[in-house]
DNA sequence: ACCTGAACACCGTTCAAGT
DNA sequence: ACCTGAACACCGTTCAAGT
């Protein structure tokens, strides 16, 4: 509500790149990152698909700033829950951090994917990447074991990392046919013996199993477990 | 040469699937994966683009078709090596398997990326997990153990990872302003520290470090070393 | 300073038609 | 059985033009 003069027609706030930024990050969120188009973002800034081009350079640009916007979101989270950083404990602290990035990619599963294929070298991301860096050497890594460290956590170090095979609906035993059932009895005796066992401590959920959570942290320990002896032997 | 009557006019053999995927991987190799278009391919094959439709669904077929090359690629390459698979030793046969993979994907650069958003579930990406899987049971590995094992090694154990930093032409110290290097000094001590280190250990390479198969190696070691740990325990 | 319309070169895909 | 031409709905982007 800034109305100019006394016309009625209402002064529309003019477009700049913060509010493009958070239109393509809402917009992914609410219809999926294929929906981030020039003219469907337009429309949902009530604006034309051209407008967009006064104010980025091209959707390059745009998903650079919808980065931004996510590691912002994680700096955010982190800074409001600032604990005292218990400088002793690397791994925990590591861990809290890693697991509050989760949180925010949880919240937009679109980002990692455009982060990936995003060589993305931002200041906000690399100011990440110096908090990681820095809770390793205080904790005692040297700067070589803490270089490793990163390149073995990989996107894991910020809170994602690339599932393979897909939650896909129902990939689910109920319309398995017996035959094909057979089938993988001979072809995949290791698979079937994983799914054999598995439906029989929890029979419920026969193969829709995996919880996300639980395997990410079972990785994110490996690593860090593994990194501790390192640290110990330097 | 397989001329059919007296005509002069030669015959084209027809296309069918397996030439239409192979032409995707070829055309993906020499100009990289957004050049693969229904009318590129198609003219990489001598015929129209809507021809292609008459052999598969769509354009997501083909890409399922350039996986199931790939993954076949990786057992083709397995088979020929078929070394004993010393069964007492899980570790070296999981780091060959995981190691040829790599090979074959540092022949498709762009394939982790075809791969990763592709919720495929092939048979032959089946078979080469039921591989794994049997080499760790063999090995000693609860079903339990293993299952969290894949989730741990992730797309790893097709031989890649994401990174996060490209291996982005030059970042170098060349073109950096003395007076970035001063706000890094500032803002990014522990980066700063990082880098001078490596500098002064490798004086050549100033940045553009990082060994991507000593870092695949390292990644690789640690969470089996740490796996390893978790079978005697079980 | 900020926004727009018309146009261009490119996608994947359909459908009726050719041999 | 195998391939094609014309057409459609959608991209990202340019450029000259509007207020």
């Amino acid at each position: 509500m800034t109305p100019k003069s006394g016309s009625g027609t209402r002064v529309r706030t003019p477009l700049n790149k913060e509010r493009v930024f958070n239109g393509a990050v809402a917009l992914a969120d609410e219809r999926g990152i294929e929906a981030v188009t020039m003219r469907n973002l337009a429309e949902e800034l009530g604006v034309e698909a051209m407008s967009l081009y006064y104010h980025v350079a091209n959707k390059e640009a745009i998903l650079d700033g919808v980065v931004v916007a996510v590691i912002r979101e994680i700096a955010e989270e982190l800074d409001g829950a600032a604990t005292s950083e218990d400088a002793s404990n690397w791994k925990t602290a590591i861990r809290h951090r890693i697991l509050t990035a989760r949180t925010v990619m949880l919240r937009h599963p679109w980002a990692p994917g455009v982060i990936e294929d995003r060589t993305s070298m931002s200041p906000e991301i690399i100011l990440y990447f110096e908090g990681l860096l820095g809770t390793m050497i205080d904790g005692g890594f040297s700067y070589d074991l803490a270089h490793h460290a990163m390149h073995a956590l990989g996107s894991r170090a910020l809170g994602f990392t690339q599932e393979l095979f897909a939650p896909d609906s129902e990939t689910a035993s109920d319309d398995m046919a017996e035959e094909m059932l057979a089938q993988m009895a001979e072809q995949l005796p290791y698979m079937m013996g994983m799914m054999l066992e598995i439906a029989h401590d929890e029979p419920d959920s026969t193969l829709g199993w995996c919880d996300d959570d639980t395997e990410f942290d079972f990785g994110l320990d490996l690593i860090l477990d593994g990194l501790e002896h390192l640290v110990h032997d330097s």
